[in-house]
DNA sequence: AAGAAAATATGATGGTCATAATATTTGCTC
DNA sequence: GAGCAAATATTATGACCATCATATTTTCTT
């Protein structure tokens, strides 16, 4: 009884993880699991020794992609706040940013799937749920003082509906309805001084 | 030549219309040629008397469900309007309505599928884009005076991820999250009067 | 290095899909 | 009401999909 599971953990992880790109690039739908088998080096037959069904290993995707785009955002407003921005205005630069229209692969996993999630299985909507939930949560920890903490949701709504919009719109029209709504959102919540 | 177009057009038309309920309800994937033409009473096979290709049909079902929708918007705003509400807080409450989050199939086009938009083809994509355009310029032309113009299309992202969330959540957290952006939308988009 | 066990590959099954060719029915004109 | 043209139905095709049973390879233990 030694560490037997390393291999198969490798493998595992790596399936993951390239499910949790593929999502974000194709949608719940957009991949099947024989391309996800094959990006992640394998064949689609052993799939079923890693996951009891398509949906287990969707429900894991989410978990992934929502940890791996969370690294990046805190990564980026860590930057962000050691120039001396607010925490806040820090999460909205780093949310709606440019870069982030582009690589939805490497982006929020709810603004990438938001409109599919009411139709998909139990499981995943369930899944669906707590990452939106986290989102918020994220959010709100990082509201400026004196802002209602319910406003947590809207914000969150905002950014959400932005990113969406501002890719579908594309091109400069994307990136003016971005900066429009950074602009907004900063300016709106501030402390309470004077603008 | 007399008006020889009639059946074939009523049928077209049928056909246009169920895919617009069922782009809504399940996602441009959710439903294939058959599903819509069983719906409109006919057989699949006929499709192609109708429309080049199935993306063909998506262009004309996103059309439709645009108009469908505006066309109760319009309406439900003018109810309130009549009551004394005022034109943008008429919309906030029509477009961010509860009835919204569960009929899906006769609501927004642009909350039904803002995340699958990016992933469609060319001719799909175009009219994704107008969609989205229409509703932005739609939603401009509601705002109270005074607010800046520029502010329709901030105020559209928040509708449009508002609706997707709370649909997402679901129930009571749902209604919950829609209220509060209701709440939000029209407070802080006031005329001039005091906060 | 042999053998057991774990991990992965091969190949098959039953289902669904968009598209298309061809057949049948329906409605209109004379 | 006969014949024609438009509309719709039937059936076929080839591609893809999730799932699974079984075979092969790899890895670890001794």
């Amino acid at each position: 009884m030694t560490t037997n599971l390393t291999k198969k953990e490798q493998s595992h992880e790596r399936i993951v993880d390239v499910a949790a790109r593929a999502i974000r690039r194709a949608g719940y739908r957009g991949v099947g699991v024989a391309d996800i088998m094959k990006e992640a080096g394998l064949t689609h037959g052993g799939f079923y020794a890693h996951f009891a069904s398509r949906d287990a290993l969707l429900v894991e995707a989410m978990q992934q992609a929502s940890r791996d785009n969370q690294a990046a955002l805190s990564a980026s407003m860590a930057r962000r706040m050691s120039k001396g921005d607010s925490r806040f205005s820090s999460l909205v630069w780093s949310y709606l940013h440019d870069t982030h229209l582009e690589r939805a692969e490497h982006g929020c996993v709810v603004a990438a799937l938001a409109s599919e999630m009411t139709r998909q299985g139990d499981a995943v909507q369930h899944e669906a749920r707590r990452r939106v939930n986290y989102l918020v949560e994220f959010v709100r920890s990082a509201l400026p003082e004196g802002v209602d903490p319910e406003q947590a949701e809207v914000i969150t709504a905002t950014m959400v509906g932005a990113l969406q919009l501002a890719r579908t719109l594309g091109g400069k029209a994307g990136r003016a309805l971005l900066a429009q709504t950074r602009e907004a959102l900063i300016q709106k919540h501030q402390p309470v001084s004077v603008r």
